[in-house]
DNA sequence: GTCTATAGCCCGATAGAC
DNA sequence: GTCTATCGGGCTATAGAC
């Protein structure tokens, strides 16, 4: 909260990064005009290109800003735990529940295709949050909780149960909130990795 | 290959259809021109108005071509199975071999967010194919080859493990060939749903 | 800092020759 | 059937008043 005040130091940017973010998860970046930016968040034109240079300052604002709340969000909740289950789970508990509180956020990250307007953006399952499975599942094979074998694969495998999960979900093909099937994706989800 | 002639008479839109197909995937459907689509393909502004009513219109072929082969494929390799975990191998292989052979036809399928260029379609997860999966998943549940249980979740879980390869793959993220991990990954995704 | 009005550009689509 | 030249529209970005 400290720390969104660092990166977003104006109440007007927030407001235009979060009608923004909403619009391009609707209709995709290039289907938005400005006008309806200036619409949907209540910030005049002259405004909006007095805190960014262009439509593309504001795409990245939106990317930024998503991938930073993120980021802290699963640190956060990372630091609460102690085995290498507790945090996947905690890993399986953020991505849901950012799923059904901010479906938006988790859109822009599992939808968009962030180079096409945003060009050279690592896609988004080499940023740090999905490294940092990875990391999780390495140190679960070093200790012995976890099955030895090639990490890309086993991450891939646990990943891929939860965020097809989070996907349905949020196009509306999974009519339940993720929380009433929580334990039972997880379990799948562990089922690929333990020993 | 019959079927394709019936639905695709003449050569000049093939190629529109294979050019434009690569540079919607590569550059997003509004980020390509018609300019581009011509020089790509090497058919005239003038040719591709007389067999399309317009941009849309190359975007609907396009759509329509890729689902049915993928569709037609699938089918195909399905009637040569006779057990429900035969019929899962099956799946896998047919998804796997299309990401090698045909990238920018999996990527089409996976990554594009079809309703943002044309209207009313519907999300690919929702179409014939994947529920096809849900289908034999059913099936497996009545059979007792499958542990019973919501049907959807099931097929979540399992399709999660490998469309996420899948993904991992055409994003450059994994290196090696999927029919490296072909084994494995079935393993994995099979390990979700069994008894 | 914020506004409105508008310049300038590129695109999709068409017209009309061949 | 195929071509090139061009029109009209909507967009981003700016200019200039307040």
């Amino acid at each position: 909260m400290l720390q969104r005040r660092v990166i977003c130091p104006d109440k007007k940017m927030l407001r235009v990064m979060t009608a923004a973010r909403e619009l391009f998860v609707h209709h995709g970046f290039h289907n938005v005009s400005l006008p309806q930016i200036v619409e949907s968040s209540g910030v005049s034109t002259g405004a909006i290109y007095h805190h960014f240079q262009n439509k593309e300052g504001i795409a990245r604002f939106v990317h930024d800003m998503t991938l930073h709340e993120i980021q802290e969000t699963l640190t956060r909740r990372l630091k609460e735990t102690d085995t290498i289950r507790e945090r996947l789970e905690a890993f399986t508990a953020v991505i849901f529940d950012i799923t059904e509180s901010a479906p938006e956020m988790m859109s822009y990250m599992l939808f968009m295709e962030h180079d096409h307007f945003l060009p050279g953006t690592l896609p988004i399952c080499a940023t740090e949050s999905f490294c940092l499975v990875q990391d999780i599942i390495h140190e679960g094979m070093k200790t012995g909780d976890l099955k030895v074998t090639d990490v890309m694969i086993a991450a891939t495998s646990f990943t891929g149960v939860l965020l097809r999960a989070v996907e349905l979900r949020l196009r509306g093909v999974i009519s339940m909130p993720l929380s009433e099937h929580r334990s039972e994706l997880f379990e799948n989800a562990w089922k690929t990795i333990s020993c």
